[in-house]
DNA sequence: CTGCGAATCTTGACACCGGAAAGATTGAGG
DNA sequence: CCTCAATCTTTCCGGTGTCAAGATTCGCAG
């Protein structure tokens, strides 16, 4: 075997993302990972200056995924904006269920107390995905009363507080018993608000709770 | 002054709150705490067994005082559901940012995922404080075609994401120059969905629901 | 092929932390 | 006074993050 890995970095942030999945940030170690890759305990340090260096790489990793998965979902939902804007909200709540361990570090305190440049320029680009789809749907005739800010904040709060709800399972009893996904779906019903008029067709695929 | 602090515990737990009112959840440390206090580093063992067990408190104590803030703000909204309901999210996001350190204990994910017992009937506590919220304003017409257990995880989203975003520094950016608690307002305002209206047929006999 | 510099990994050390065990100090009550 | 329980201290252990210095290997110019 050679005193060279091969690709240490990658193993290392896929070997964080497993013990983070398992046991939560707090589980992750730096030595137990070195060890878990048969590598000394300070090879880590050659890649990732700091423990958070590493978490904040993780996060944005966790952050360009979303974005992805909200403009895939988004451009799922056909044309109508007010359709993907609701894409747009689902979509994260299904990232934050299916990559638990990049939500885990985007969600933790921790890490964003010690954002780095990168990572701040990467929350941002989220929130601006999640604008964007706003503006469009109020410029479509979704609450064109209320401001644009507003809407955006109570945007925010529903998708973050939907992802935690439905994906962390300490929060799960509150939904015990339910399937997660049609109640992602009629949550999001509510936040986009068009449960009962019907002017606007649900997305393809997706059913609703009546 | 004595070989016995007198008052050790409550101490503990108070400047344990500072602490986390100034550097998060990450920033504590038994030993420090210890220091501050002028004892050794094992005497916080004395009243708690573990460093989760303190943060555990706090987290009880986080609950405690929201579900108070909570009661206390519905007392104030008047006597129509609605009103008391909104109420409810609102005072929640008003604990959030009156007491950071409860708020962050609360909310940090390695205190909920070793959750002793008494912490999670806190938890449930105040998910059912939400809960009867949620009853009776659908009592009294709101939302009454949708199933109680959808508007409650739509309100616990909400309450949490709220709180979240207009609490936490990390996500300030989000809302920079607003403010805040007319932000809060009117966030909660679209939660509830009465913003423009305020025409609330309000039953002076409420129908229990069960 | 050779040698050199850069990238990569190891070794060793330090300070700190959480936790456990055993002992010292104090106050209350017989 | 004496005992006992509560409270706090001392001492030790394993683990962790971080740093500095050295060893190994790779890539590449000569």
């Amino acid at each position: 075997m050679a005193y060279h890995h091969g690709n240490l970095r990658e193993a290392l942030l896929e070997r964080a993302a497993e013990v983070i999945a398992e046991g939560g940030v707090e589980a992750l170690s730096l030595r137990a990972l070195a060890r878990d890759l048969g590598v000394s305990h300070a090879a880590p340090r050659t890649y990732f200056a700091d423990k958070r260096a590493l978490l904040c790489e993780l996060a944005k990793e966790g952050f360009r995924l979303s974005v992805a998965a909200m403009n895939t979902g988004a451009e799922a939902a056909g044309p109508d904006p007010v359709a993907r804007y609701r894409a747009l909200g689902r979509s994260y709540v299904q990232f934050a269920r299916d990559y638990p361990s990049c939500f885990r570090a985007i969600t933790h305190p921790d890490v964003h107390a010690h954002a780095d440049d990168e990572l701040r320029a990467a929350r941002k680009a989220w929130v601006d995905t999640l604008r964007e789809g706003v503006e469009a749907a109020r410029a479509a005739g979704w609450h064109p009363e209320i401001p644009v800010e507003t809407l955006l904040a109570f945007s925010c709060a529903g998708a973050m507080g939907a992802a935690h709800l439905l994906s962390d399972p300490s929060w799960a009893f509150v939904h015990e018993g339910e399937d997660v996904d049609a109640l992602a779906d009629a949550v999001l019903d509510l936040v986009v608000h068009r449960s009962r008029t019907g002017a606007i067709p649900a997305p393809e695929g997706e059913r609703k709770v009546s």
